[in-house]
DNA sequence: TCCCAAG
């Protein structure tokens, strides 16, 4: 695989020192499109003009794992923006066609139709600004714990101004009124720049999507990228942002828009249950920024309407449910089958507020020599979040719910500005449940994987606006979104896996606001009494006498079957750590494993990162 | 079981 891409490199070394002539007229579907070689991230900064016409890539860095790529004879790639004059018959049916590298093309994109996604001159959408974030509460993430390991960490960074970043990102950022980094954001975002592989965990609500956007739109708009294939109707993104659910991929394309506005970096996002028609001229109209969902990702590769050849930036939010087992094939498919680069040459990002060991196993099949990162002390943001956990029979749980949104009504924590998300664990439950509710006198949508698109994204809104201050979901809403205003969050049924738990409850309290979350227990879920009752207790949460004599009773069951971490929950601390201590354990097959796609796992070395053996992390 | 393409 790598001879592969060497290859092409060299290849398209040979078809861009033909631009200019016609010898590009073979470019199309079939053929091997035009394009130069990698320029490695500790190379991009320099100025063009000002570089040696040196090869592209000169082998790995002393300090960065990568595999050496034939450097294919150089000075093609450093010659500059290139003007596109020179081949006219190409650019017909595309408008822009490129993306950032056709440079013109991308800053006139920018600022002659690019839509204010501020909504400053809407009042109707105040959303962005006021309500997701400013008002971060800093002191909640005040004293947090933060563990790295790997070589040569970057040290983190204070503010915003000292992190190098594009002056218009910066304007962004005031934009949307991001005063100071959050502590993920203060040591992702140098890790990144680096251009370092990484995988972080950090707790949820805590700015994670910034964290991956701002180093992959810097690095865009500072590199100096070849120019792109054109013509064909095949696109070229240069970063590739996967996410397990449609409203996550939206929610990530338009915060990526705002930290992109007027930079010429063009977002575009993909995802199923919506026609594929005006997502394939977006896609045309040129993206430098793919935010796609595993599914239609796939389609449009097959379509051969994207190609992943040019990707330097891989982020996976929500990596460790991407890597998990109803998405791993695809994603591996993704990864390692199509034509992205191979890892160390692209920059791989993970992140999630959960990492389980297995999935870190999984994970670093994709990732070259990386940092880990985990933000949060014992319990961290969830210790925002006020968890309850009440003993309520199967038969008892509407009633019970009705009692509970009662009381809110009543102590005012139930209405526009306080949304109810109630967690179930079917889809028809979900069904159900809020036909129950809407003829009971309770305004309530639904969202799961049996609704259309339109009608998921009608729920999402009704929900958020406060139309129907309640809303009955399936784990398609456990992750990742960020709705404003949930003050409530009810496990009516409690999921089997204690990170989905997790994940749950953090759709409130985020940013550093409080919230509640309530569970409904009973002898179904006593396979999760362990679980639940530690991570309450991490979390200092009054855990009920009754709840631990459940978890006493049922631990020796194995503590939950959860699917994904065999022995400690969490798995926040770098499994790397406890690798060899593993190695005689179910993990045994791990260095031997049969997929690796690049000559085996990079020794997971020196760990030196200056952690004593008992620092404990959220994750534990 | 849940989520990831359509048809």
């Amino acid at each position: 695989m790598p001879t592969s891409w060497a290859d092409s490199v060299a290849n398209s070394a040979a078809e861009n020192a033909a631009v200019g002539s016609s010898a590009n007229n073979g470019v199309g579907s079939t053929s091997i499109p035009a394009r130069s070689s990698y320029v490695p991230p500790h190379l991009r900064n320099r100025p063009p003009s000002s570089d040696p016409p040196a090869p592209a890539y000169s082998g790995p860095s002393s300090s960065i794992d990568r595999p050496s790529y034939g450097a294919p004879q150089g000075g093609i790639q450093w010659g500059g923006p290139r003007s596109d004059s020179g081949r006219p018959g190409f650019s017909s049916g595309r408008i822009g066609g490129g993306g950032w590298n056709s440079r013109s093309g991308g800053w006139d994109r920018g600022k002659e139709r690019e839509v204010n996604p501020f909504g400053d001159d809407c009042d109707a959408e105040p959303a962005f600004s006021e309500q997701e974030n400013s008002g971060i509460n800093f002191d909640a993430y005040e004293d947090i714990p933060v563990e790295t390991s790997g070589d040569n960490v970057p040290p983190p960074v204070n503010t915003f101004a000292e992190i190098d970043l594009v002056e218009a990102l910066n304007q962004n950022i005031r934009r949307c009124k991001y005063v100071k980094p959050t502590p993920v954001q203060r040591h992702a975002i140098p890790i990144s720049l680096t251009g370092r592989d990484l995988m972080a965990c950090a707790q949820t609500g805590s700015g994670k999507t910034a964290a991956f956007c701002f180093p992959i739109i810097s690095g865009i708009m500072k590199g100096q990228f070849s120019q792109r294939p054109r013509g064909a109707r095949t696109v070229y993104p240069l970063a590739l942002i996967l996410s397990p659910t449609r409203e996550l991929s939206c929610q990530i394309h338009e915060e990526a828009r705002k930290f992109s506005y007027q930079t010429g970096v063009r977002v575009v996002v993909a995802y199923g249950g919506a026609p594929i028609n005006q997502q394939l001229r977006d896609l045309e109209r040129g993206v430098d920024i793919l935010v796609a969902t595993p599914g239609r990702l796939v389609d449009l590769l097959e379509r051969a309407r994207v190609s992943l050849q040019m990707i330097r930036y891989l982020a996976l939010d929500e990596a460790d449910r991407m890597l998990d087992m109803g998405f791993e094939p695809q994603i591996r498919r993704i990864v390692e089958q199509m034509d992205m680069p191979p890892r160390g040459v692209r920059q791989t990002l993970l992140f999630s507020a959960t990492f389980p060991k297995e999935i870190q196993r999984l994970a670093s099949d994709f990732l070259s020599n990386y940092i880990f990162l985990a933000v949060g002390r014992v319990g961290s943001s969830t210790d925002l979040i006020v968890q309850r956990v009440e003993f309520v029979q199967e038969s008892d749980k509407r009633s019970h719910l009705m009692d509970l949104i009662h009381a809110q009504k009543e102590n005012g924590t139930h209405g526009k500005q306080a949304l109810t998300l109630v967690f179930v664990e079917t889809k028809k439950g979900a069904d159900s449940l809020e036909n129950w509710l809407c003829i009971n006198g309770f305004p309530a949508t639904t969202i799961h994987g049996d609704r259309t698109q339109q009608e998921r994204e009608h729920a999402l809104r009704s929900f958020k606006s406060g139309a129907t201050p309640i809303l009955v979901a399936t784990d398609v809403a456990a992750r990742g979104l960020d709705i404003p205003h949930v003050a409530h969050v009810v496990n009516f049924d409690l999921p089997n896996d204690i990170d989905d738990y997790v994940h749950r409850i953090g759709r409130t309290g985020r940013a550093g606001k409080s919230g509640l979350a309530t569970a409904f227990f009973n002898e179904n879920n006593s396979s999760m009494a362990k679980a639940l009752a530690d991570l309450m207790q991490e979390s200092n949460q009054e855990v009920p006498a009754w709840l631990s004599r459940y978890a006493a009773r049922s631990s020796y069951g194995g503590g939950g079957r959860n699917r994904r971490s065999g022995g400690g929950r969490f798995g926040g601390r770098d499994f790397r750590r406890e690798a060899p201590f593993n190695r005689g354990g179910s993990g045994a097959d791990y260095y031997g494993g049969g997929n690796n796609s690049g000559g085996g796992y990079g020794a997971p070395g020196g760990y030196g990162g200056g952690h004593g053996p008992g620092v404990t992390s959220a994750w534990d």
